[in-house]
DNA sequence: GTGAAAGCGCTAACAT
DNA sequence: ATGTTAGCGCTTTCAC
């Protein structure tokens, strides 16, 4: 934020010190050829006036940095935190730093955030963002700009508006849970799918169902809010819909999570008169009784990924305005719940 | 990370596009006064050459921003998430950014992870790390350096060595949390505390039983690692040596959830058999079966401290060299399992 | 509509 | 041991 009154400057401590600018930052910055007594005396007058180096300032002598704003909905779901710890770290390896934009549903702060973020980043990720979000992002600063700061999106769809996107590949992920549960036995599978959207997941569930000639009704599929108590209702009413249901595929972890406290509200046996197969792979999956399976997304290379994307962007390895696609597949982590 | 090729400037974007600098930025900026083409050709050339805009040199001209660096040991932890979710939201908005730093438990890559840092921030939050985090950080930022950047410590002891500290009063919630469980008839309550420190959480637990003439021995108490496993180990612990007790307190929210575990495989009924209080008040505490009942901590109002502090420091309203310290209470969330 | 000049706050290189 | 000069890349005046 830009400080109404004009900061103390290495000049002013220089000045009040009677000593070069340049002495300012031997004192301050450790360096030698700068006797005693003069460094104290003039770490004194920068404490007494409360000087902060110029962080821009700094930058600007030392060379080029790359920050990248990760931009995801609400940090308290814990997808995201995976995949913020991925990212942060794997861009820390490259000598990046990551910026943590949690956008939040206010629409209006969800605006103000990402306009101030825009300004410090050389790019963006964005995770989980529902589509509007791209649109969220300031006009001025993406679009009536010239040349906007690159955007990549994590688990996005090969048509986002985005120099770049990673794919989830779904469709053989659900297929791998599938196998699973039919070869232990279960052949009347639903699934609780997320209300906000229709999922590729379900498209995959509904043609392998076909392909395998298992049962599938109207009633085999709920709709509900991509949140736990979404999963605990939408489990309620499985019970109540479609009883003969001895599987159940979910759109998320979180979900899934509260789809087993729903059954186990209601005295149903997990695994043992219903299997539930989460989607996500979240370590959150492990607290709860029976441990969660699930199918895994990787987010240690979702965020390498990320990382590579953004790097040939900026690098120029990649020709601007050429849309970078990528995919990365879903690993079947068998625990206890089904 | 400073690039070894030089990068592309606005002068180079100038000189191919045979125009002055400032022709060029109010090409790519979107500013008036300058004609279709122009501006047209500039962009070209701007996206030809791969041009992006240096921030710090945008920063040094447009004015001060402040950018905090959180430090943390593991996002995965879901501890975390929630503090850096408050923290960034508040940070924003005071138009301020906050940097994540996810050191990790690789000490040599910890140290790397810091020393970048503490380049790009202006200020430090430290939070749930070891006390040996604060030695980890480069010495000649921090030491040699005369002037640190000021580092704020959360969830700290008054003893450390920070600008500022904001300790939590585990003393009054433990007392909240005890009386609770007597108030619901439990007499014999055991202790799952961290193996890693011995927590005045311990000491207030101890304090309570004597004073209120509860039963303690030293089998009373049990210590473990501060993870899931540790609590679910400590519950097998604990059923074997202190097969009599009715309730538990227990370090933190991510073992006590361990420990529902440890009594849900050995059949214990939970809150029947033994009533479970965990620490943090996590969300997800509520995902687990029984839901978790906690000692709560504030974590918006932790990041509010956090933000003040540190905003304290830098303009100058706290004096340099004041060690600036506060105290937050818990509140304890009475969900399931006690 | 375009260009030239000045300066943001800092550090590195070269004086003295 | 200290001071002087130059310049990082950009935007904001102001002149043409």
């Amino acid at each position: 934020m830009a400080t109404s009154v004009p900061a103390t400057t290495i000049l002013d401590v220089a000045r009040v010190a009677g000593v070069s600018r340049q002495t300012v930052t031997r004192a301050l910055n450790g360096l030698p050829d700068i006797s005693a007594a003069t460094r104290e005396r003039v770490v004194q007058v920068a404490r007494q006036l409360n000087y902060r180096p110029n962080r821009a300032a700094q930058g600007l002598v030392r060379g080029r940095d790359v920050t990248i704003g990760l931009v995801l909905e609400d940090l308290r779901n814990p997808y995201y935190p995976e995949l913020a710890s991925a990212l942060s770290r794997i861009a820390s390896d490259h000598g990046w730093s990551v910026i943590l934009c949690d956008i939040g549903d206010d629409e209006q702060k969800s605006r103000a955030r990402l306009e101030s973020m825009v300004q410090r980043v050389d790019a963006l990720v964005l995770t989980g963002c529902r589509t509007e979000t791209v649109g969220l992002l300031p006009h001025d600063a993406l679009r009536r700009r010239a040349l906007g700061i690159p955007i990549v999106i994590l688990d996005g769809s090969p048509d986002d508006q985005a120099d770049a996107v990673v794919e989830i590949d779904y469709q053989a992920g659900v297929r791998a849970a599938l196998d699973h549960l039919t070869a232990s036995g279960r052949r009347r599978i639903a699934m609780i799918d997320s209300s906000h959207i229709a999922s590729p997941r379900r498209e995959s569930y509904r043609d392998y169902l076909r392909e395998h000639k298992l049962p599938w009704t109207s009633r085999s599929e709920f709709r509900a809010d991509e949140t736990h108590e979404g999963g605990v209702s939408a489990a309620q009413e499985l019970l109540g819909d479609y009883p003969e249901a001895d599987a159940v595929l979910v759109y998320n972890d979180v979900m899934a999570i509260g789809a087993l406290k729903g059954f186990a509200r209601a005295g149903t046996a997990v695994p043992g008169d219903i299997a539930v197969v989460g989607t996500d792979g979240l370590d959150v999956g492990t607290l709860v009784t029976p441990e969660l399976t699930s199918l895994s997304i990787d987010k240690t290379a979702l965020a390498q990924h990320a990382i590579e994307l953004v790097d040939n962007i900026l690098s120029g390895r990649t020709p601007a305005g050429s849309r970078q696609r990528r995919r990365i597949g879903l690993t079947l982590v068998v625990r206890e719940s089904a």
